[in-house]
DNA sequence: ACATTCTAGTTGTCTATACAACTTGGAGCA
DNA sequence: TGCTCCAAGTTGTATAGACAACTAGAATGT
């Protein structure tokens, strides 16, 4: 039982070749753009055969560590663009995670006609029907997220009909319309005076303004404008080598 | 020659078992928590080898596709968390990037003690050396980028000599120090007056802050908060399936 | 009814081999 | 010199087979 002198032993073979890369790159023996070992190389100094080389240094290219291009070799990669995984999660989820409760106040729900920047994002006509839904969300009951979006009823149909009390609308997109892509962008920005008086906060606060368009098959399937009190609420990441 | 009729041959056969559940879950076919066919079925069905059915499975699970668990099957994963990679880039990089000029003005450089806070941060006794060094970078010599950074020595320790018209922070401590791990919060707040001069904005002009603390190896080697003016700078993103 | 054991099915890992696709540098040639 | 071509080295993909680890349900025994 050496268990705990040689944890070594207990890993796969594939990953005790990715902690020793990672090693060199983590300790900087090999500097970013410096050749790693070529798999017949590593194959011979681990004892194993190439197949489990090859998985090692794949997985090791899509975590950012190294660099591969067919015919010439394996470089340690240039910048560590370590994937921090920014996942489209639902705001239930999120506080629930975090131990707390979550509700939610509707504001409005109804139909409108498609502007012309409307129109733009969602590919339709000026003046196409659009659904329209205004929430707050609330964590312990303290506001934390205006959520203002804008759905096209060829993506769901019956959305107006769903219970914006049983579920976020997050939430039901994501099961009437299956996601195809997902595109956003985070700025800081004023809230209107509607979104300060729903979220309880000064006009002159600054806010986290996140809009996120999503696309489902065919079809721009939501628009959504969401505001975060910016001293309540912050996104956090971590990378990790 | 039937190359444009049918891509699908061109494809490696991977490719094409990953496309096809990517498919079937895109179109709504098989619905988050449904079962995927076993690797036997999948064998048998494309005519392939189970390894290389077993290659598209894995690579599904890191792109959030689906779920695996042994001895039991294979899912549809819960939520899509596609993974959107936020990249610890350079801000000089992504300034010439998008065409642009960067240019940089060092508005201080030196050493000083860690208070309380910061001590904390770095792990290091109170009053403890710290170097400290506050830029603005400008994009077209517009400002965007506000950065006050703490440098633990230990990490790096000429620091201090670093040419910052040649190069940044983040480029020298990538470099000096490699990186093993990164932590950042990102949120909305409003200038301090001395940033706000800096930045040339209002002083109640919203602003995105971000705080990133990089570890390297066995020292947190820096702390640096970096303030985006709200109106002039926004993080993209675009999760794809 | 309950607990235990067994078994079929599934995923996880690994091997040895093979060929394809590509890069790089050098040999040979005009 | 400048060009082509070739050969060695490298990565990319695929196969057939093997055994280990695990799950879930069925069969069995108490």
């Amino acid at each position: 039982m050496t268990k705990t002198v040689a944890p070594d032993a207990a890993l796969p073979a594939y990953e005790r070749v990715k902690a020793f890369i990672k090693a060199q790159v983590n300790l900087g023996v090999w500097r970013p753009g410096a050749p790693v070992p070529s798999e017949a190389v590593l194959q011979q100094q681990f004892g194993i055969s190439r197949m489990t080389v090859n998985r090692a240094l794949r997985e090791l290219v899509v975590e950012g560590v190294v660099t591969r291009i067919q015919g010439s070799g394996t470089v340690v990669a240039q910048l560590h663009r370590i994937s921090s995984t920014l996942a489209l999660r639902d705001i239930h989820d999120e506080v629930l995670a975090r131990g707390h409760a979550h509700s939610t106040r509707l504001q409005h729900l109804g139909a409108v006609r498609a502007s012309a920047a409307l129109a733009d994002v969602f590919r339709l006509r000026r003046g196409a029907r659009l659904f329209h839904s205004v929430l707050v969300h609330c964590e312990d009951g303290v506001p934390i997220q205006y959520e203002d979006r804008h759905v096209n009823p060829a993506a769901a149909p019956d959305y107006l009909a769903a219970d914006f009390a049983a579920t976020t609308p997050t939430r039901y997109l994501l099961e009437h319309a299956p996601l195809t892509e997902a595109s956003y962008t985070i700025e800081a920005g004023l809230p209107s005076p509607q979104e300060a008086e729903c979220l309880a906060i000064a006009p002159g606060a600054p806010c986290l303004v996140m809009t996120r368009c999503t696309v489902s098959g065919p079809h721009v399937a939501s628009l959504a404008r969401l505001v975060y009190p910016g001293l309540r609420y912050s996104f956090n990441g971590k990378f990790q080598l």
